[in-house]
DNA sequence: TTGTAAGCGTTATCAG
DNA sequence: CTGATAACGCTTACAA
């Protein structure tokens, strides 16, 4: 980097003080509107830009917040990042993005990043946090969101997702349809969301008066593999479920292609609803029926969490609220007492051993 | 930001000077072993992490590239910008991330906020850019490389994607299997990405000695809804073509939607090629035959291209390329020459009017 | 309303 | 090998 055009070069121009030339691009009132616009014209004759880093150290303020994430090809993350991000621009916020890879390691490096970048806020949005990270971040004051982490302390807030919801919503569904034994593709226990919506499962067909039989919950990664698997235990079962959710809208489609493999139809003899509603979801055939978690609705309020902890000193955290929602489509239908094994297979098209499902 | 703790504190506790500690963490080889491990153990029982602005100031360096997508959520961008982070990453060097959402002065604000920040490389991967911006980067020496934009100049390099080698290895594919009326879906012809891809289509056929007939070429937005509304049109024509080759997987996914909408299946009464490779390529029923380009081989010959020309001063810029090759799935079959129409409408499942693609 | 000058936390030069 | 100290480019009291 050759020796930066500064703003002494800016004032010299404009036949002012540096200081001045501050303060009018900072859009100080305590400038001669006459005298601004005699800087901005400097300023546009030399093409200057204010160097941030310079910036960020003389006012101490690095106007920028940290966006921890798992990974950006997980198609979860792409909208809350992007709804970060124009959030945070819209107040003057940069956002630093880094991704964890699930990595407790790059965990630590993501945390050390954003420390070195002194950001003033740290939205973390992935279920691996180690306590001692935390204390790093907190230690240093400096305001942490989380996402369905427990407990709000002094400058850290939660988003809360009310899982609970969706899945109660699911549960009527399926049961207004006449579903008894539903089975439920449960994510890893070693994630935190995974158990929150297990245990939101297990709430709710306890209060439609369902009894909870261990079978009916099989756990698999979070992906299509996993929900193949799972699926496939499932089926397997003396008596298998006639419908079945899963943690999230990956498991769901790798249960509709098991299902498709073993000759069955989704949704005439296994209903299946999903988590998340990804955009892949309408594509399937048939489309998914999904507990939709908006992700931009917890960029936003990720945001929203950590600014009001900034602008008004002596906040302390909050706890923010997301909703889930039930959104029907295709792949749930009425539950058919009739035998299911191969009672629709005569209607695949020859030659094509898995049923289409996207 | 309360004041920071900082050098100083690290270097009285390890009892030597400010230029000491920064020697030692810098790993300069001109500290005694000795001295380093007790700033080491200082910076350890700190828990001191150096300021990265002042870093940049002091040194001259920002260690960080620029990386410009269009937006997060196109699927063609999370595996580049993973890969572009992970090479940087490796070499010691941050990303920064903007995205022009498509709009020229989104791409203004991106460009401006890169030199704010002093990046030290920017990687444009995005089509949008028009010449002044690129004057703003050249003038202060900025490195940049461009996605398929052009000439290489001083400092300016480019990755070339050759797009007619897999699309050529598509029509070869197309013609063995014995088509002849080939379509294209292209996309729009404002886009520098799409013409090439058009033009690369128009080479092929005419290798093959087909004549070249405008109403095979449609053109629509890069979108399943843009590959939905060409193939309408192709599928109007007296004489329809029995395969078409999409400008993208989302277009090729569109076109099997309004195929399937027609009573037409894929691959027994049009064969269907997409471009890019996209996982959700994966997915649909059946799987579509397409034509890779390696989003993460983009992402690191970016970063390369960047790389070298930082590095070895003096550098000119560079011209890259990144291979296309075919990817045979199950969207690819024989000509047929009976009747098409209806042909396999009675395989259809009863009550659905599409068949299912994905 | 504007200017002067003291920071901000590093790095790098130059002696020692 | 190590220590002073002058940059680096900006902001922000404090004065005027």
């Amino acid at each position: 980097m050759e020796k930066d055009l500064n703003i002494e070069l800016v004032a010299r121009k404009a036949g002012v003080s540096t200081a001045t030339v501050s303060r009018a691009m900072n859009g100080l009132d305590c400038v001669r509107p006459e005298t601004a616009k005699r800087v901005w014209e400097a300023v546009r004759a030399l093409q200057y830009y204010p160097n941030a880093h310079a910036r960020t150290l003389g006012s101490g303020r690095s106007r920028t917040l940290g966006l921890i994430i798992s990974d950006i090809c997980n198609p979860f993350f792409p909208d809350l990042v992007k709804s970060f991000e124009a959030v945070a621009m819209e107040r003057g916020y940069e956002a630093l993005l880094t991704n964890t890879n699930y990595d407790p390691k790059r965990m630590k490096s993501c945390v050390r990043r954003m420390l070195e970048r002194r950001v003033e806020g740290v939205a973390i949005m992935t279920s691996e946090m180690d306590k001692e990270m935390l204390e790093e971040l907190s230690s240093r004051g400096v305001p942490v969101v989380f996402l369905d982490a427990g407990k709000v302390e002094n400058r850290i807030s939660n988003i809360r997702v009310r899982y609970s919801q969706g899945i109660g919503e699911a549960l009527d569904h399926l049961y207004a349809l006449g579903h008894r034994r539903i089975g439920f593709l449960s994510g890893p226990s070693n994630l935190g969301s995974a158990r929150t919506r297990r245990s939101a499962f297990l709430k709710g067909i306890r209060k439609h008066g369902i009894a909870e039989e261990p079978e009916l919950v099989q756990e698999g990664v979070h992906r299509i593999e996993g929900g193949e698997a799972a699926t496939e235990r499932l089926l397997a079962l003396a008596r298998p479920p006639s419908a079945l959710l899963a943690s999230n809208d990956l498991m769901a489609i790798g249960a509709m292609r098991a299902i498709g493999r073993h000759g069955l139809r989704v949704p005439e003899d296994v209903s299946v609803v999903g988590f998340d509603d990804i955009e892949l979801g309408q594509l399937t055939v048939p489309a998914l029926t999904t507990i939709r978690l908006s992700r931009s609705e917890l960029g936003e309020k990720a945001f929203r969490a950590l600014f009001r902890v900034l602008e008004s000193e002596k906040e302390k955290g909050a706890e923010y609220t997301v909703e889930t929602h039930l959104v029907i489509r295709q792949s749930t239908g009425p539950f058919k007492h009739a035998t299911r094994r191969g009672s629709s297979r005569s209607l695949l098209p020859p030659g094509r051993k898995t049923l289409p499902i996207g």
